[in-house]
DNA sequence: GACCCATTATTA
DNA sequence: TAATAATGGGTC
């Protein structure tokens, strides 16, 4: 058989490339015209700000996902009317009226953190210890039940995993034989692994 | 597209 | 200043 660590450690992961202001204003310009633009379009953005083609796609891929999001959950919730042409005057003065959005409404801060009352936070923690991937509609519910966002939800479980896979790791490392002995009940993954949420095996 | 996870930044 | 919500670039 294969041993699952070789297999993860024989792929190198890309250094996380940062994307400057100048070479955010370039692909932003670009996606206020057309969010899904073309081979040509994407070679362009490349060769004017630096950036590798792959890198480019990704970060239409999840601008448009976020864009999407915002426009679901967001009390502000303004709509960017479809686009199919590039070669436009009138264009211009569209993409100035999303840019005078943005800095307005919207703002470019990042949104404000949630405070979630005892109560959510207890209706969420107890979902978590016995399903730490609820599925699309367990995440709907929830939503109407908290009244809450559907995104602030689906982060909420994001950040639980990520802290009870770091708790679960400080404590493997000092048994380390122990991994062997945990029932299969609930895992939280990660790549190939599998670590069971060490706030689950307790309740 | 879902999820990971280091990082950033907000709030008690 | 600690806890943790939110972000953004990464992988599959």
């Amino acid at each position: 058989g294969l041993d699952p660590n070789f297999l993860r450690q024989s792929q190198f992961k890309r250094p996380r490339t940062r994307i400057t202001d100048d070479q955010l204003k370039i692909l932003r310009a670009h996606f206020d015209i057309n969010n899904s633009p073309n081979e040509e379009q994407i070679q362009e953005m490349a060769d004017k700000s630096g950036l590798p083609q792959k890198v480019i796609k990704h970060w239409f891929r999840n601008t448009l996902f976020k864009e999407r999001q915002r426009s679901k959950d967001s009390p502000y919730n303004f709509n960017i009317p479809p686009m199919t042409t590039l070669e436009d005057i009138r264009l211009e003065s569209q993409v100035n009226m999303l840019e005078y959005y943005r800095t307005d409404a919207t703002a470019n801060k990042r949104s404000s953190r949630t405070r979630f009352t005892d109560y959510q936070l207890r209706v969420l923690q107890d979902f978590f210890d016995t399903n730490a991937y609820p599925k699309d509609d367990e995440i709907e519910q929830l939503s109407t039940v908290l009244n809450l966002p559907t995104r602030v939800i689906v982060v909420w479980f994001q950040n639980a995993r990520q802290k009870a896979r770091k708790s679960y790791e400080n404590q493997a490392d000092t048994k380390d034989s122990e991994k062997k002995e945990l029932t299969n009940e609930r895992y939280i993954r990660t790549n190939n692994m599998q670590y069971q949420c060490k706030k689950c095996s307790v309740i």
